[in-house]
DNA sequence: GGAGGATTGCGCAATTCCTCA
DNA sequence: TTGAGGAATTGCGCAATCCTC
């Protein structure tokens, strides 16, 4: 625009790099602010789903441990009437509440 | 022109009612931006330790399906062995995978 | 080695939220 | 209930810094 010379010449310069400089700087401010913005969100959308699948889990666990409470409850029943030949002591030791524990139940008995 | 002078010139007096207005709300501004940063780091570590809790449950329910399939598999072994006497199909029936299901297994059998 | 976008702390101003007479 | 006044929040620009090519 301003076709100046020399006197402001270098000052005017200076002012349009200045200014597009920050032009260019405010334009990457707000892409910055946008994607931060973004990330936030999708943070606490990610919360909100964590919550929910981990109650789902947590429904799952609930309903597993009766099913496996179920079982044993019947299973030992049924064992303990027909006398089968495991003795009570190896069949607590199979059935032993293995629910807490990390290792596959199987591993934890080794009947002969 | 600033004419300041004048102990309750309006100028002068405006210029501090606006200037600790302005330092009062640079506080705020402050005390605002430490919450919330602060809440936006709290809930990145909730995705964490919501993160980790999942893992948590997950293998836990790897482990109860796992301690459910070996006691289906074991009761199901001796029943058949026993020739009990409740029928094959009763047997399916009682041991049907409830595994997805949301209600309790025991409803949804009902043994004579 | 420096140009240029991305981040970030900060202040301003507008707006929203909150409280209390 | 209302509305005035102050705090909190938010959009925005500046400048310093970080980061990368």
């Amino acid at each position: 625009m301003p076709s100046k010379r020399k006197g402001t010449s270098v000052t005017s310069e200076e002012d349009e790099d200045y200014r597009s400089k920050r032009d260019r700087n405010n334009l990457a401010v707000k892409r910055s602010r946008v994607k931060s913005k973004e990330r936030k969100m999708q943070t606490q959308t990610q919360v909100k789903d964590l919550k929910i699948k981990n109650q789902v889990l947590e429904e799952k666990i609930k309903n597993l441990t009766k099913d496996l409470k179920f079982l044993k409850d019947l299973f030992l029943a049924q064992a303990q009437t027909k006398a089968e030949k495991l003795t009570n002591e190896q069949l607590r030791q199979l059935l032993a509440d293995d629910d807490d524990e990390k290792n596959e139940p199987e591993a934890s008995t080794s009947a002969g």
